[in-house]
RNA sequence: GCGAUCAUAGCUCAGUUGGUUAGAGCGCCGGUUUGUGGUACCGGAGGUCACGGGUUCGAACCCCGUUGGUCGCCCCA
């Protein structure tokens, strides 16, 4: 490689071959399952103001504070590629009326932004498939949502995740629970890693995902949300519950999952593979597969009116790594030109099996004499080869082939 | 931001304690063979050994730096 050759960008990918194909699978997968639960597309921009994710993530976040890519442009405003869905939607929603719709049920899917150190299932320029209910406070809204990411990944042949799920409660259950947590992790402070030292004065919640061996023996005792939970909170997480039982999704209580932006409250999941599963070993460190809450504290944040919502949002390049590799269809028909005397007449016959809805591929380069192998390797239920003397030459074991049909002269 | 590890042909990789002109398989191109056929054989193109410095009589190999890949930590999908 010369070093004239321009690299790619650090952390981008160019997705080729059966690694495209799984790709497409993902996406293709999804706008299905969303039609089916009447989630309506909607396409966003791929740079908003900076401030529309500063203000709905929160200026200490990691993703506003170091993980964004923002830019003025000519006119001197601050610009940013956005890092997630759910403040733009959010925007959108407010800027554009989209209350009149409400409940809106919305399902996107596009390249994400994020300045990290690129690993195993983790990009700088990555791929969301992405979920919202806006304007629902009701529980039903959760567990639809969640019943549609469940149907996706079994419709995705993933059936080794599970659904953990927990509640933060509303917003004073959130704070109290907070609190208590702080005081309990205080006392043992000097004993704790040092991130987690850290983590007790930005995001105590966090604490409890640790898993520093040296915190690991303060996170069993430490404070429970269901003991901080308000009644309505309580009954809310309840009805979400029982929802999901009805709805036949298995899940299992995760008392440390937390979220880590500030407005979330009560319901948070995570897609999650098993432990030992075959999906845990090809995602590597990287767990969660589909993640996502509700966020009733966003609106107001970008100067709304309050306004319930749950969403999620999956990568689809860990998703597509669950898929596996998926080949390339072969094409329905090889039309070999072993006689360039014989082009034109390929490309009016390959041009009519294409009109009638056929795949079909032509191979008329190279040396004559070895295009007929070029096309079985590749691959085809039917290849027609046309040659010098024999006239009408064609080869398939396949009688069943459609393609056959439209190719009745040449039998 | 921190750590580990790697970088040789289009791809997958050999390359001994530093020592002539850097190799193989696959792929690609051409030829011969076969002739309803994924055959076999012959030949060819393609490499500033990631980039930049240093040590040495001599560096793909040793040292430093840069860039990038991979895998962790942090954080997150």
């Amino acid at each position: 490689m010369s070093k004239k050759t321009p690299q790619a960008i650090r952390g981008t990918q160019d997705i080729f071959g059966a690694d495209a194909e799984a790709f497409a699978f993902v996406v293709e997968t999804f706008e299905r399952v969303r039609r089916l639960y009447r989630f309506r597309r909607v396409e966003m921009p791929v740079f908003e103001k900076t401030e529309v994710f500063a203000r709905s993530l929160g200026e200490t976040t990691d993703v506003v504070s170091k993980e964004m890519y923002s830019f003025e442009d000519r006119g001197g405003e601050s610009l940013t590629l956005r890092p997630e869905f759910t403040a733009g939607i959010a925007r959108a929603f407010l800027t554009n009326g989209w209350q009149q719709y409400a409940p809106l049920k919305v399902a996107t899917h596009g390249p994400l932004f994020r300045y990290e150190r690129p690993q195993k299932g983790r990009y700088r320029q990555f791929h969301q498939i992405d979920a919202e209910v806006i304007g629902a406070a009701e529980p039903q809204a959760d567990v639809e949502l969640l019943a549609m990411a469940d149907q996706l990944l079994k419709d995705l042949g993933i059936n080794d995740v599970t659904l953990h799920l927990n509640t933060l409660g509303d917003g004073a259950s959130r704070e109290a629970w907070r609190a208590a947590l702080i005081d309990y992790f205080r006392q043992v402070e000097g004993q704790l890693s040092e991130e987690s030292q850290e983590r007790l004065e930005k995001n105590p919640l966090r604490i409890l995902d640790s898993k520093d061996p040296r915190d690991k023996p303060f996170l069993a005792d430490a404070p429970k949300i269901d003991a901080f939970l308000s009644e309505e909170a309580a009954a809310f997480f309840a009805a979400v519950t029982s929802g999901l039982d009805a709805a036949g999704v298995k899940w299992v209580r995760a008392e440390s999952l937390v979220r880590g932006l500030d407005y979330y409250r009560h319901t948070a999941f995570e897609f999650i593979p098993d432990e030992g599963s075959a999906s845990a070993a090809a995602l590597g460190s990287q767990s969660t597969v589909l993640g996502g809450g509700r966020y009733d504290g966003l609106m107001e944040s970008l100067g709304g009116a309050p306004t319930p919502a749950v969403g999620w949002a999956a990568g689809i390049e860990r998703l597509a790594m669950l898929v596996g590799a998926r080949e390339e269809q072969p094409a329905d028909l090889i039309i070999v030109v072993e006689d360039d005397a014989r082009v034109a007449e390929a490309i009016g016959l390959i041009g009519d099996v294409r009109k009638h809805g056929f795949t079909a591929e032509l191979i008329a380069s190279g040396s004559p004499r070895k295009r007929y192998d070029k096309a079985v390797k590749r691959g085809a239920e039917v290849i027609l080869s046309l040659r010098p003397e024999m006239g009408r030459g064609i080869a398939t074991d396949n009688p069943e082939a459609g393609v056959l049909g439209v190719l009745g002269a040449y039998r």
